[in-house]
DNA sequence: CAAATAGTGTCTCTAAGACAATATCAC
DNA sequence: GTGATATTGTCTTAGAGACACTATTTG
């Protein structure tokens, strides 16, 4: 019988066939954007970040950021690096929103995707094209329903327009599944991890989770209301809102000024 | 500039290191034990499948049964295959609980590993060991907060006993992370594993999702009660039980007889 | 003052929890 | 009948949604 050390040193991990592992980071951020009244709040519009695939495979395709894990980190320090490397923000936390396994899912050959979900504040966003990218650009999403479980994941960017149509396939634990019909200009499999990163994202608003995340350390209830609202596409009653997350939030002395109207207190997330 | 099909047979996975990646099974079971009295129903209690490790690394310790990935299938169904193989149970459904990426975490080399929750009807269980284990056998599960974040996980089969003691590192998305304190007679970084996959079951478990995976396809509501309690940890008063369930189920016209007390009616899970 | 948002108060309805009461079987 | 579980009904309370109203700023 060998001792565990002259266990360890005759293993060899070449005796099984390894797949490369990546993480791919869906980067969402909330861009308000100026409206035409100098009295208006400015309005919300969900974003994402793509890449412009440089090389073969998938050679101009858009695809969603990402790099592979090395033997010195884990999955979420290589989810961390690839953020800062595109973006130039180490985001506040990440989500696993699910692991891409399908051994012919990669032309290059086996590698398994590991999805994380990432949130910015739209200050201080930078996207930089990484070595193999041609282009980093945020688009804005929409992600609607058709009929019979078939969605229609659309991505735009000035005169960009990226269209994938999905099936709805399973539905757990808050995180729906999707099999792709038809990828439109989006690489890989990354139109079925965008659209149930986004299943996931919507889940996790319903429940305050994370909606802080979009906006910066002090912020009004109205823009809190706004982010959730983008992210669920629905509207809500202001008074309700307050009310809901009234526990979550923590007031400061601080004001908004110069909106054009009654200005309003800045408040912050509640820890604990 | 190459062609693709040029680009594709030039490249080489051998380029950039792998690592292995393998899944492991987290699989729960309620065993419902008969009490004294003729009268009384069944007691449950939550179990755990885990195996003892024939060979070195951690010999002679308990860990969960899993393996290797091959390059044929996805890890999920890598991990049906592995409960397959353990307990002869094709399982409803898998829960992907973490992952654990941690390049130290295995002291053979860089194992990854995808920590999938499943859930087994009591009846039909044939836990049988595989090539790599002495003994495979269900342990009862006792997972308790001691003071300050600290908590104590106790896995008891007759007379085997095994405590590790674990600290709460962050919580999210109805997920608690742990850093080990002591793994008693548990390999790897199984403790964590565990100790993660079942706050993940006890936020399922309150939500209804995954309850009915315990039990046969008909079933009394006393019996997805007790289920839920004693995943939870927690007692409920049954009236109140059954308004919330009422949705999900659909009764059949089918009773329990010779229970000692007045029958109940089976019923089963409603399809949406 | 007008336009717009900020913030409060209150009504209704639903759902959760507590508890009481009745039903039915095996021995 | 006794002991146990099964099942239904109802009271109270907490929270969600709808809506009306007041407050405050800038041009």
């Amino acid at each position: 019988m060998d001792s565990e050390k002259e266990f360890l040193q005759k293993y060899n991990m070449d005796d099984y066939e390894r797949p490369s592992v990546t993480s791919d980071i869906i980067a969402f951020t909330i861009k308000f954007t100026e409206e035409d009244s100098y009295r208006h709040n400015p309005d919300g519009a969900l974003q994402i970040l793509l890449i412009k695939r440089k090389g073969y495979p998938f050679k101009d395709h858009w695809a969603l950021p990402g790099g592979f894990l090395q033997s010195n980190e884990t999955i979420e320090e290589c989810a961390y690096r690839e953020v800062f490397e595109e973006t130039g923000v180490k985001p506040a936390s990440l989500m696993l929103t699910g692991i891409y396994s399908d051994p012919n899912r990669d032309p290059r050959g086996w590698i398994i995707s590991n999805a994380f979900a990432t949130i910015l504040s739209d200050k201080d966003i930078n996207a930089t094209a990484g070595d193999d990218a041609s282009e980093a650009l945020w688009f804005n999403i929409a992600f609607n329903c058709d009929t019979d479980n078939t969605y229609t994941l659309t991505l735009t960017h000035d005169d960009i327009v990226i269209t994938a149509t999905l099936k709805e396939k399973e539905t757990k634990f808050g995180k729906t599944d999707f099999v792709i019909q038809n990828s439109g200009e989006l690489a890989f499999d990354h139109a079925k991890i965008i659209a149930t990163a986004l299943t996931v994202l919507r889940s996790s608003a319903e429940k305050f989770e994370l909606i802080f995340d979009f906006l910066p350390e002090k912020f009004t209830l109205s823009a809190l209301q706004q982010v959730q609202e983008t992210i669920m596409n629905i509207s809500v009653l202001s008074a309700n809102f307050r009310r809901k997350i009234s526990s979550l939030v923590q007031e400061t002395d601080e004001y908004t000024t110069g909106a054009g109207h009654r200005p309003a207190k800045l408040f912050t997330k509640k820890h604990l």
